[in-house]
DNA sequence: CAGCTATTGTTCGTATACATATAGATTTTG
DNA sequence: CAAAATCTATATGTATACGAACAATAGCTG
């Protein structure tokens, strides 16, 4: 009994193959508005306004990057001038890194910018489902980052 | 009237870094349960097993990909004798591609496994939840492909 | 204090992912 | 039919992303 025939398995409908193409409009919709920094680069300049200076490492916890990632990506907002580095005088391991003026005016004036995209991102729902998607998608993400 | 204070922009509450970190712990539970592919080669493999040979190109649209990453994604497929390609004798641009009995071996091995992966990806939320997240997904995931 | 262990950052290798440029083949049009 | 537009695949460059291996530093433990 109980004897359905096993529902095909569909690409179109997994989870992944959906969470795959909704990452792709998203950051199709970033370029669009913030063509600048890449969503990565964003967010590791964001975290960094929001937090304060930190450490390397500490700033690719805090956005969820593999120290090998946020390398590069520390790399690259440096050459853009966006933020400084240096050795963290207390501790030789750690490059403590921090937010210029400059990286700062940007992640400020980006701020409306990066409304809109999240809003955009979200356009196709109305707001009651929006709310339901993300407090779905908050459970699906994980457990909170532990500080 | 309505003058709240504008509400701050938090990183970890923008659906393009929770949709991140959804897809990463998707992803790690993939590799855990089928560490012989990518999701992406799985991908790829899944909806050739499902649509029967094509053109590279037209698997790439199927699956979401680029023209340049659909291509890395077939070489290491062949590489691995999961597919098979040759020249299209009737229009001499199109590499046909068809998947090999290896390929459909492990594509139907991994059935079981690809259900599994959606299962506990969506494990956090219940029944009717996972219903409902799917469905608004959907609808963030952008229109459906043309053929 | 000497040795073990953990943390930090770096480097390498592999794999998406996309923009752009190019070349060749095919189709559409004038 | 010939020219233009389109399609297919390829190649290059940039940017994530992660595993693994590594050296240097720091902290802990006996």
């Amino acid at each position: 009994m109980d004897d359905h025939p096993a529902p095909p398995y569909l690409l179109d409908e997994q989870i992944g193959f959906m969470l795959r193409k909704a990452t792709q409009r998203h950051l199709a919709i970033f370029s669009g508005h913030i063509p600048a920094l890449t969503s990565t680069q964003f967010a590791a300049l964001a975290k960094l306004c929001e937090l304060g200076p930190t450490s390397q490492n500490a700033l690719g916890r805090a956005t969820s990057m593999d120290a090998a990632t946020i390398k590069g990506v520390i790399d690259r907002l440096r050459a853009k001038e966006l933020i400084t580095s240096r050795r963290d005088p207390g501790d030789q391991r750690r490059l403590y890194v921090a937010s210029s003026r400059k990286g700062r005016a940007l992640y400020e004036c980006s701020l409306a910018r990066a409304h809109d995209i999240s809003q955009e991102t979200l356009a196709p729902l109305n707001a009651a489902e929006q709310k339901t998607f993300m407090a779905l998608l908050a459970r699906l993400s994980g457990p909170m980052a532990k500080r």
